[in-house]
RNA sequence: GCGCCCGUAGCUCAGUGGAUAGAGCACCGGAUUUCUAAUCCGAUGGUCGCAGGUUCGAAUCCUGCCGGGCGCGCCA
């Protein structure tokens, strides 16, 4: 990677000029902001300059005396108020390029220390079907487990299911009442969803049937043997369908450790944290104070309620255990929404209470709106379906792949998938994480534009040439790059791996979709500009390796993206 | 009341200390008997919510204000 490659022979001139640097001082190298003074900058000079109070061009200078680069850059120059332009050479372009194809991972390095990571993401309740509101933790958790193993860590997935939660009253009741069982069977969720409504609509009306459901779930709590089996035909139920949904969205899971997994550990836990000290009874209540964090102050964690029962963050606790005994977990990722900030922060300082050095991370995001700018909420009636989603994204790529000619019904069909799930991921991965935004039906499926069509019909572009290409054609490392648009495909080309590690550095899956973006749109002007199969010699070469090259950093990193690719379209 | 997040072009959004703030959509003008146009080239469009401050340099950092969203003890 160029970035940290410069970043060191930088660092290497500071100390050849004798130049002390100042704690804390790190000398950064970036992707130039514009390319009409190089391929990479430093505002090094500038920074340090002001620190120790000289002249930055002139500090700049002495670093350029000292600065070995020669293999790497045909220029470096030193502009404006300070800066340190690099231009690479054709060279070491040429053998960037080289590594990017014969590299398992496409030319992006393995971080120093890998550390082993378990991302908590996607966790859909059981009995409820997936709705639009679930694309954002299961698509953000899963581009961010691909791109930390990409570079090298080792990657739990678990998804945390919800299958405890104090629904279970209702349906237990329902299914003992009203459930239809033939219905249950042609579709299990939507049947449990029905008669999950009906009860809960019954128990506004009627406070005895609240009291039921109560009681069927204390009772199913307690493990009353037949409520505990209809519990376990539900889950298998719903994890059936759950594991047909996430087969369609190639999303897969190492572990479903659902909430009901910790039940037993529960009460120990709160045992423990009671005789250690660290949580306390408060009115009925155990909770867990945090009266040294003035913004917790009046904040205490609840883990105990005061009829006894469990609570999130209970269940929450026993699973950091969990993972850090079994799975030696250096570090937890939860893709959780952003509501829930304050529970995280709690949990993590109970965490940090009882000694615990896992790293963890909310890796947080903002909602799903509905068209009135208000919370996508379940039980307003107006969430849309994630299968009715994927399905009409789907349609929609169907219609416009049916008027290409020269594919079979079975590959329109297959290509239009790809293309339709594609389209819905890059809708939610080309976005800033934190950023609301409101449900639109055009926003998640378009085929135009910056999305996931645009990027795969680049990579379809690469491939076609290929199959017109006649034998085998041997790719000779001498690149002659002369054309602008040769060059800026080359230099974009390289890129892939500062954009790959900069996704992980504050969990941000919209860094390389806008990345991908980009190289899409400079194969695309490079594919106007330079003619591939026209040209002859050496030049024919040179763009055949981008071609090639283009190829496969758009496959891996839309797979980095979770987003297949396909050979036509 | 306190805490967190957000406010950038008509719309949807990138850009979090660097050089002249960028895309897509929409609108307007061009390019095609194609290495498959789901493409390309160009034009129009912005006191970066407001006001101060720090800095050689601020959309970006700090303070205050305005507007919106979310959260703040027995749901998960």
């Amino acid at each position: 990677m160029f970035r940290t490659v410069l970043t060191d022979r930088l660092q290497s001139a500071f100390t050849s000029a004798g130049i002390l640097l100042p704690e804390g001082f790190v000398p950064t190298v970036g992707i130039a902001s514009d390319t009409r003074f190089g391929d990479y900058q430093s505002n090094a000079a500038m920074t340090l300059a002001k620190q120790l109070k000289t002249n930055p061009r002139a500090l700049a200078q002495q670093i350029v005396d000292k600065l070995e680069v020669s293999d790497l850059c045909e220029k470096v120059s030193i502009d404006g108020p300070g800066f340190l332009n690099f231009t690479l050479g054709g060279k070491a372009l040429a053998q960037h390029l080289s590594l990017i194809l014969k590299d398992d991972q496409a030319g992006v390095p393995k971080v120093s220390a890998p550390k082993r990571i378990v991302v908590d993401f996607s966790a859909p309740n059981i009995a409820k079907p997936m709705h639009v509101g679930h694309i954002r933790s299961t698509f953000i958790g899963d581009c961010l487990a691909r791109v930390a193993r990409l570079v090298g860590h080792t990657v739990i997935t678990d998804n945390h299911i919800g299958d405890w939660g104090t629904q279970f009253g209702m349906i237990l009741h329902g299914w003992k009442t009203i459930l239809d069982h033939a219905a249950l069977e042609k579709d299990p969720i939507q049947e449990l969803v029905r008669v999950y409504k009906a009860i809960n609509a019954e128990t506004k009306t009627d406070p005895a049937v609240l009291d039921t459901c109560r009681q069927e779930l204390v009772k199913l709590q307690q493990g009353n043997a037949n409520n505990l089996e209809i519990w376990k035909q539900c889950v298998a139920l719903s994890l059936d369908q759950l594991q047909t949904i996430y087969g369609k969205l190639d999303v897969h899971f190492d572990h479903y450790l659902g909430e009901s997994y910790y039940n037993d550990k529960l009460a120990p836990l709160v045992e423990s944290l009671q005789s250690s000290g660290i949580a306390e009874l408060s009115e009925g209540a155990i909770c867990v104070f945090f009266r040294e964090v003035p913004e917790l102050a009046e904040k205490p964690c609840l883990i105990r309620k005061s009829d006894g029962g469990f609570l999130y963050a209970t269940t929450d606790l026993a699973t950091i255990d969990y993972r850090i005994q079994e799975w030696q977990a250096d570090e937890i990722w939860y893709v959780v929404g952003a509501p829930q900030e304050l529970h995280f922060r709690q949990l993590f300082q109970v965490s940090k209470k009882r000694g615990q050095t896992v790293a963890m991370q909310h890796v947080a995001f903002g909602s799903i709106l509905g068209q009135d700018g208000k919370m996508f909420k379940t039980r307003s009636g107006e969430s849309v379906g994630l299968i009715e989603v994927l399905d009409e994204a789907c349609e929609r790529a169907r219609a416009v792949v049916e008027e290409r000619e020269g594919l079979t019904n079975d590959e329109k069909d297959q290509i239009a998938t790809i293309i339709g799930i594609g389209a819905v991921k890059y809708a939610e991965l080309s976005q800033h994480r934190m950023t609301d935004y409101k449900f639109s039906w055009d926003k998640m499926l378009a085929l135009q534009g910056n999305t996931a069509p645009y990027l795969i019909n680049a990579y379809v572009r690469t491939r076609s040439i290929f199959r017109k290409l006649e034998d085998n054609v041997e790719l000779t490392q001498e690149l002659v790059i002369s054309e602008p648009a040769e060059r800026a495909l080359a230099m974009k080309l390289a890129q892939f791996a500062e954009a790959s590690h900069d996704v992980l550095a504050d969990h941000r899956p919209n860094l390389l979709a806008s990345y991908l973006y980009e190289l899409a749109d400079t194969y695309h002007s490079f594919y106007e500009a330079c003619p591939v199969l026209r040209a002859e010699g050496a030049v024919r070469n040179t763009r055949l390796t981008l071609c090639q090259t283009t190829s496969k950093v758009l496959k891996t990193g839309l797979g980095l993206l979770g987003i297949r690719t396909t050979e036509r379209m």
